[in-house]
RNA sequence: GCCCGAGUAGCUCAGUGGAUAGAGCGUCUGGCUUCGGACCAGAAAGUCGGGGGUUCGAAUCCCUCCUCGGGUACCA
């Protein structure tokens, strides 16, 4: 209906005023209709007419269309249209109407977890967000590839792999405690912990002595031209085992991806392309390579440094190069990092707009924000900060302790952890408190789960038939009517690329079909078969809303 | 300095040009042998950072100031 009404508004302007429009129909508070338009309003100074005359000549036009009951005019020049109630039957039903993105090609990119690092907070939101935007394409009809970035190379690797290499005198052979650790999930953290520490020793000796500050910037070297077989086998490995960590939290998020990409690919192939640039987009400073992004109001940034190394700024360029290889369909590429590379970016796409104008105009780098924990003083005296791995586990022993017998303790698991990161809008700074993230009441994801489950075991005890529903009783249509609002949501949280759109409707629905539930019977009721039929269209809008979000929907809990 | 972003209830957040600014948590009051109470009903709690402006209408747009975060050439 939603759609029909735009429709119809945008023709019946054209018509009576000769006006394009873009009118905003909106769903207003109950008490003023299914739904509203201020598009009187809007022409109201444009025409130098009265908004109510102009409310009330579209009025005449949009109360015979069909599915309308009535249309009222309020206040300054609201136009409120009361529809059918199979109208909104009919729509409640449906929950898959818009294919915005049907027959696109988009790629999803992000960078994220890097070998050799621990995996903190940040990059546990960033994995969960990103799911959720490659999702509600794939909702939306569009065919999407999923791709992550790793940063296999850059001196933070360097330390590591020099430490590694001292204790065991460059002979990557000796390197068996890392080689045979056994693959369970707790061998893989200490792995962690092991890269984790020789990082630090690098990092610490990069520091206080200037000659291991030396080496390490020529292991840096080897790794970048691939000419020290230590230094690969050593990089090799690291990584190996760095990817076949990160694995074991993708497969426990539910998350996996089409390809990696690794820095160490882009590297070379960015160099390559900066290089061919020289003069025309690049140019040469203090023994740099840089573009100078004043000239398009941003900022100048570095491409290859003085020692002819690639920054991620070439990396990224090679990047590219390598997504349009792979993906020559692609019709979008959305990239997803933290707000911090804001404008690193834009001077990025800048330089990309100079060689390749088609692929920069397709591309949509997307931010969000910091996360942090209420409580700062998460780190131990040891000094392992509170990461990824703590959440996790924190959620995990929550859910087991408060759902001892349920055989779906994963699935609530995962709506805890995942709806913590999604209910709130991408791009601010989140803060939030362990404690809280890991409650399964009030505005959760178990809570929804929750209603889901109950409503099927409603349904367990006696089917939706498949009579029409007539007649709605007032809190029956107040529940139908938004039911139906879900493709609206959908569509919302879709252009917008926003989820979070999602979690708030999921959220005031449970509680609008908890309060009817509460004093309406269902079964056993003379309406038992309307009933069971919202029952069902409810049921079936929380289910799809939860799997856009990547979040399970058992059956029972 | 310059360039972005943010500031809404005690806390965490929705609302981003419309009608009395909404939730969760916390506090207080009530409701469970009941179709699944992991729930529901109700109360208290707000100068929407301050000030000015645009508009029929501003938390939302513009200007200005304050506070915080980020970026600002060889990190990502």
């Amino acid at each position: 209906m939603y759609e029909k009404l735009i429709h119809h508004i945008v023709a019946d302007c054209k018509e009576l005023f000769n006006a394009d429009v873009q009118p905003i129909v909106s769903r207003p508070d109950e008490q003023f209709g299914d739904y509203a338009c201020n598009v009187a309003m809007q022409l109201a100074k444009e025409l130098g007419q009265n908004p109510r005359e102009i409310a009330a000549a579209l009025r005449e036009k949009l109360q015979v269309v069909d599915g309308v009951k009535h249309v009222e005019i309020a206040g300054p020049g609201f136009i409120n249209i009361f529809v059918e109630d199979e109208v909104l039957v009919g729509d409640a039903s449906n929950i898959s109407p818009y294919q915005h993105h049907e027959g696109k090609e988009v790629l999803v990119e992000f960078g994220n977890f890097n070998p050799l690092k621990t995996v903190h907070l940040g990059h546990l939101y960033q994995t969960v967000v990103y799911s959720a935007i490659a999702r509600l394409f794939e909702r939306s009809g569009a065919t999407v590839h999923t791709i992550s970035y790793h940063g296999d190379v850059g001196m933070h690797i360097a330390k590591a792999i020099w430490a590694i290499g001292e204790e065991v005198g460059w002979k990557p052979q000796d390197l068996k405690a890392l080689e045979d650790g056994e693959e369970s999930d707790v061998s893989m953290r200490n792995m962690k912990t092991i890269f984790g520490s020789y990082y630090a020793k690098g990092n610490e000796a990069y520091d206080a002595d200037s000659s291991a500050a030396e080496s390490i910037r020529e292991v840096n070297r080897h790794i970048y031209d691939r000419d020290n077989q230590a230094v690969n086998d050593i990089h090799a490995l690291c990584v190996k085992r760095s990817m076949q960590y990160f694995d074991t939290i993708y497969d426990e998020l539910g998350v996996s991806f089409e390809k990696h990409y690794m820095e160490s690919e882009t590297a070379p192939i960015g160099t390559e392309v900066v290089k061919k640039n020289i003069g025309n987009v690049f140019e040469e400073s203090d023994g740099a390579i840089i573009y100078k992004g004043e000239k398009d109001d941003l900022h100048t940034r570095v491409f290859l440094n003085s020692e002819g190394l690639p920054t991620y700024e070439a990396k990224d360029l090679g990047l590219i190069e390598l997504k349009r290889r792979d993906y020559p369909g692609a019709d979008k590429s959305v990239i997803i990092t933290g707000n911090e590379q804001q404008q690193y970016f834009k001077v990025m796409l800048a330089a990309l707009k100079h060689i390749h104008p088609e692929e920069a105009a397709k591309t949509e780098h997307m931010t969000h924000g910091l996360l942090s924990l209420t409580t700062g003083k998460m780190s131990s005296r040891t000094g392992n900060v509170f990461g990824a791995q703590s959440l996790m586990d924190a959620t995990r022993a929550a859910v087991s302790k408060a759902f001892v017998d349920s055989e779906v303790q994963r699935d609530i698991y995962l709506a805890a952890l995942k709806y913590t990161f999604l209910k709130s809008r991408i791009g601010g700074d989140i803060v939030f408190d362990v404690q809280e993230s890991v409650s399964l009441e009030g505005n959760s994801g178990p809570y929804i789960q929750y209603a889901y489950a109950r409503a099927r075991s409603i349904l367990r005890k006696k089917a939706a038939s498949e009579d029409e529903i007539t007649g709605l009783e007032a809190d029956e249509r107040s529940l139908v009517r938004k039911i139906s609002e879900y493709e609206e949501v959908l569509e919302k949280a879709t252009k917008e690329r926003l989820p979070h759109h999602i979690c708030t409707y999921l959220y005031e629905l449970a509680q609008k079909f908890n309060a009817f539930y509460e004093k309406n019977r269902v079964l056993e009721h003379e309406r038992e078969a309307q009933r069971l039929g919202i029952v069902h269209f409810y049921a079936e809008v929380l289910k799809d809303g939860l799997e856009t979000l990547g979040i399970p929907a058992p059956e029972k809990m």
